[in-house]
DNA sequence: TTGAAAGCGCTAACAG
DNA sequence: CTGTTAGCGCTTTCAA
């Protein structure tokens, strides 16, 4: 690989006119440029983005830490995060670096500190279920970061979040318009702020409307396909009439079991789940669902993230997006 | 950030001594490890790795370069493979820098030549619709590569691939052993190899019994959910007793279709569509499918890749996996 | 309008 | 068993 010498040599130049040509920070005489350009043409000289990162202390990639948990399938959502903010980046001349915290503290500590020795020049993070995870201290701000969908307790920062409360509590609410008192409620393991967050939606709605609120009808478990199959089965046996699922791994589970004994929806059992994707659409009937709007906090997140990788020293921001309720046939 | 200069002076040692009780590359007396070690630990030193990076040629990163189409939902496969790459990756102690290509070749060219400034110690690249994409020219040998999922024409290099003409004529072979001789067959743009041989595998199987192959029961159109809808659409009014949709965005299409029409499946339409996801679970009945080994292709591809990173000179490996046929309602 | 040269933090040859 | 030191390729200050 041709480096800068090569060309500023080829060129008959220094290395420092090179660099400010390429980098545009100085004037130089078109006369001069010109024979720099073809000299790097010739070369099909490229700059080393290490040498320039070292030097400048600025590297152009961003780290993305999400809480993927192990499974193929598992977790869409937060992969359409990582498409949306992909695609702003690019535009922007950064690259991504995707890290996967596994849904675990340690594997988060320790994938954070591999970004410490990494020169990233920002950080995108869904903290994982934050119990004494000590993003203060382990975040030392050698560079700027951005938490999104989960508010890590006591900590302020730039976060993007979505209004858990709001969603959920539209969809609760619009379930019992139909009629729907006995209202079960399925949620991936409590503790995460966004479960917190959709279980008080569920209460409050039921609240507004003198419902009474039934520990029984409230099932909690880890967010895979087989709990939310076995939650569904137990609340179904409980006798709920409506069934509001919480995340959307648990919905499949859900509409799975549904299927398997074939409770009639929405007469029988009506159901809304969370998260949309094309595959909402083609189970019977289609599912109604709460809309999470995916790429758009991916993209805030790093339209924020480049602000402050700009040096904004603003106060920290805190956006909520709006979920939206999207009504197909199951309820 | 503390330097390996510092530590060396609060040590009391010199630099390379530092530098080869991080790297275990040479002896050193326990004595002065131990030295080395408090001072690391006193001065929260973590070393720098963009200069390691620039002076020892090795990044510890790797590229991965997929073709996901603009919606949030476009192809889990390539998604798939991602946190299948991304998980053996760090158990090697590497990074992922995720690129997109956009199934276009222009974006493609430009994305490798960033990596090809950046020191990535290697590259796994899905390779976009191979026309006049120089492969050959652009990855120009600074790193090994390995191509997955799709061969691109006359090139040699090591491949990782699945064998899409096995699945898709065991698939279509069930089909009419099951009685079945109008079988339409819809699929995303030909010309990606992929699609070329899921094609062949059908016309394979056909022939295998003595089936005409039937122009008007072979529908092509861009991968996209519409698309799929409208095709189903076409082989329905074509009169077709079954359909294999050849990849998964088009099969939630035609699955949407036949919900729509209130067309009975399997009875009056059997179909078997591509990639297994959970939700293929959650259509009623549940989707019979192809399923490709995503998580093994991109085991398998970080595996040849970490093998070339370390020197191997070996002949060019094309390994070819073997997907697996799930039935369940559907067919 | 341009050049010389000092490093960024690290590795590794060479020299003890 | 350990230290000295020359760079990796680039940016940027200082000087002309």
């Amino acid at each position: 690989m041709a480096s800068i010498k090569d060309v500023a040599i080829k060129a008959q130049v220094s290395t420092a006119t090179v660099s400010h040509v390429i980098n545009g920070t100085r004037f130089v005489a078109e006369e001069t440029k010109d024979k720099v350009f073809s000299a790097m043409e010739e070369l099909d000289y490229r700059p080393n983005r290490i040498a320039r990162s070292l030097r400048s202390r600025k590297s152009y990639t961003i780290g993305l830490l999400v809480p993927l948990v192990a499974e193929d399938t598992s977790n869409f959502f937060f992969m359409s995060i990582a498409n949306g903010i992909e695609q702003v980046l690019k535009d922007n001349g950064y690259n991504l670096i995707l890290s996967n915290s596994n849904e675990d503290v340690d594997t988060e500590r320790d994938q954070i500190r591999v970004f410490n020795s990494q020169f990233i020049d920002g950080l995108i993070i869904a903290p994982v279920n934050g119990e004494d995870c000590n993003y203060e201290k382990e975040l030392s701000g050698d560079y700027p970061v951005v938490f999104i969908d989960r508010h890590p307790a006591g900590l302020n920062g730039d976060m993007i979040l979505v209004d858990n409360r709001q969603g959920t509590h539209e969809a609760v609410t619009t379930l019992i318009k139909r009629g729907h008192e006995k209202i079960g409620f399925i949620t991936g393991s409590l503790g995460i702020t966004t479960s917190d967050e959709r279980l008080e939606g569920y209460k409050e709605a039921l609240e507004n409307h003198q419902l009474p609120i039934d520990e029984n009808y409230m099932k909690e478990g880890p967010a895979t396909f087989q709990q939310g199959y076995q939650l569904a089965k137990e609340l179904h046996e409980a006798k709920v009439t409506a069934l509001f699922v919480a995340n959307n791994v648990m919905t499949m589970g859900a509409v799975s079991y549904l299927q398997e004994k074939e409770v009639k929806v929405p007469e029988e059992m009506a159901i809304i789940g969370y998260d949309d994707y094309d595959w909402m659409k083609i189970t019977s009937p289609p599912l109604s669902v709460v809309r999470q709007p995916a790429f758009e906090l991916g993209k805030a997140a790093v339209e924020q993230l480049l602000k402050r990788v700009e040096g904004s020293q603003d106060e920290p921001v805190e956006i909520m997006l709006d979920s939206e309720l999207i009504l197909r046939g199951s309820c």
